[in-house]
DNA sequence: TTGCCTAATGTAAGCGCTTGCAACACATTT
DNA sequence: AAATGTGTTGCAAGCGCTTACATTAGGCAA
């Protein structure tokens, strides 16, 4: 059932509508230009002929192609996904479309995606994951598109990062689990990945009050249910038993908490947990899910109006844009 | 800190291995095709510029994209996202790249986008909302994209539909509730989705059995959280209040469940609640949810699974796929 | 040696659009 | 009347590739 080609072009139109292709051209992309009558013949004849302009050609003549690439390692049950979203919706509204890459776990793809992407020659490309590989760094840092690193702030970043501290939100649930007396904290990480930094934080502030290095269990992102479950029965079983688990995802404690309700251990008096995220089920199961709240969305809305600003031909002030973020205590710790 | 133009181009590879601009093409797109030496040099010459293909200029004059369309209602906390990575990772690996667009609740943006999509002349074209615009359905007509219609089978597609009988779904919930002697069912359902043909399927073999038409309450989609809730409060309230409350999403049904425990309701014998989606939360939280199970990734592979039949030239034998679905029976009813 | 075949490479004509510049028609000013 | 300005439109040269077709070199049979 293949159908046929359907060569409606440009010239086509303007046959049509008796004008050069520059005027079709210009009412496709700058109508106001145009006067009211020729308009008017050029609107009639692309209704008549079902054109549509192929950017393909436009792209290429013009050098811009109004195509944005972003990066990120899954899409499934992803806590990027509010950034995601922002992104798409934000860049449609200015005619962007937003090719979306999946890095995989650990982003093994990210090399391959960012060549990809660069073949495309898109206006922009964001990353959420940690970009490491240095071919990659110096094909971006050699193209024009802007570069958009998400979700941290990298010291260095290859163009701009809008993004929050990890390691500041370590140290704040630390200074959190001071302040609420507990004793014996247990983190629960995913590895290779922010979590590590979040984890140093926490660390960090820990041992500067005087305490101990805390234990810690390592994970393999990306964190599921399941593993907050091992981990509480692995948790259950120490002795003495923590009496604060950190957890790297909300999905992570809310694994830990079902396991902890069915074995009938009292939340958070026996066992506080802390999740990350802020995702739904958070504030919408019980027990209520202490944890960090990163606004998603408005890194995504940062990120494209890093974008406007280069697009309008406005110098970037700062490398670095700080989202921030704030600890939710609920009723797991 | 705008970068300036990098304009390797082939040519400039091109003379700097000493060859024919159409021989470096030839190494970027069928390396076999080369003589070793002459593959080596072409090599080394992109490796010391620094050789991007800009594929933008490649996809004009192939008049092949490599560019597929996924169009989804949103990405946030969705069903659909396991179609969607699926779909982005199978395709990445056949050398496509995917452009996400998101169609908003009610695709109120499904036009704008499908002429997007058009317009970068994507090769194949995937769907999962529904598309009534008239003037998008002749445009897909008459394109040369491949056009995948997911998560339902219409009557008449496009081109090819991969995805399951929502009606069946409802008849299957029909015949469970009446197998284990539900007598008060309510329906819970999004408006102007498919779950209203999945309620149809229920009414239809309900009634089918001489039982009454069942009581139902409807909710502007997307259902979340605090839809169930509010649901549970209404049907809380009714008299003789329902024995089984059919939701169309798992989401509703946490909702619904989560307020049913805070009220001391016994789940399933003074409640039972049904999902919809299988998501991950339907198995890992107390009670688990009694549920139906789509494959999602299938959706997304199968409809890969078409676009490289259509890339080999093979005739698609038929227009409808359908990967079924499963009920899954748990705690909650 | 000649003729023919195959494999490897080159030549060059586009692909469908954008856009700097030129051309023209009027209106307004001097 | 000439000069100048303003608003519209057309001309045509690309943008960086792909690919049909032409060309060349080398191998082999007759």
């Amino acid at each position: 059932m293949r159908k046929a080609r359907a060569p409606v072009t440009l010239q086509d139109v303007a046959d049509r509508a008796q004008v050069s292709t520059a005027t079709v051209s210009r009412f496709v992309n700058q109508p106001n230009v145009l006067a009211e009558a020729t308009a008017e013949r050029v609107r009639r004849a692309i209704e008549a002929t079902g054109y549509v302009p192929n950017r393909i050609a436009g792209s290429l003549a013009s050098n811009r192609s109004h195509l944005v690439a972003a990066l990120v390692p899954d899409v499934a049950q992803s806590i990027f996904n509010a950034t995601i979203e922002a992104m798409i919706s934000e860049l449609a509204n200015d005619g962007y479309l937003t090719m979306l890459g999946l890095t995989g776990i650990d982003n093994v793809r990210m090399a391959e995606l960012v060549e990809a992407a660069l073949g495309q020659r898109v206006d922009a490309i964001i990353l959420t994951g940690i970009l490491t590989d240095r071919r990659s760094r110096k094909l971006l840092r050699n193209s024009n598109a802007t570069v958009i690193e998400t979700w941290g702030l990298p010291a260095d970043p290859i163009d701009v990062a809008v993004g929050f501290s990890h390691f500041d939100v370590g140290v704040e649930i630390a200074r959190f689990a001071l302040d609420r007396g507990y004793d014996r904290p247990h983190l629960l990480s995913a590895r290779g990945t922010r979590a590590q930094e979040r984890r140093d934080g926490f660390v960090d502030a820990w041992c500067a009050a005087g305490r101990d290095v805390p234990d810690e269990t390592f994970f393999d992102a990306p964190t599921r249910f399941g593993q907050g479950r091992a981990a509480f029965r692995k948790v259950a079983k120490m002795s003495p038993r923590p009496d604060l688990v950190i957890c790297s995802s909300d999905w992570l404690a809310q694994g830990l908490l079902v396991e902890a309700a069915s074995a009938g251990l009292k939340v958070p008096d026996e066992l506080a947990v802390i999740g990350f995220g802020n995702l739904a089920m958070a504030s919408e199961m019980r027990p209520t899910i202490t944890t960090i709240e990163i606004d998603g969305g408005r890194i995504g809305r940062e990120a494209v109006e890093v974008l406007r600003r280069r697009s309008r031909g406005e110098e970037i002030q700062s490398r670095h844009i700080d989202v921030g973020f704030r600890l939710i205590a609920r009723d797991s710790a």
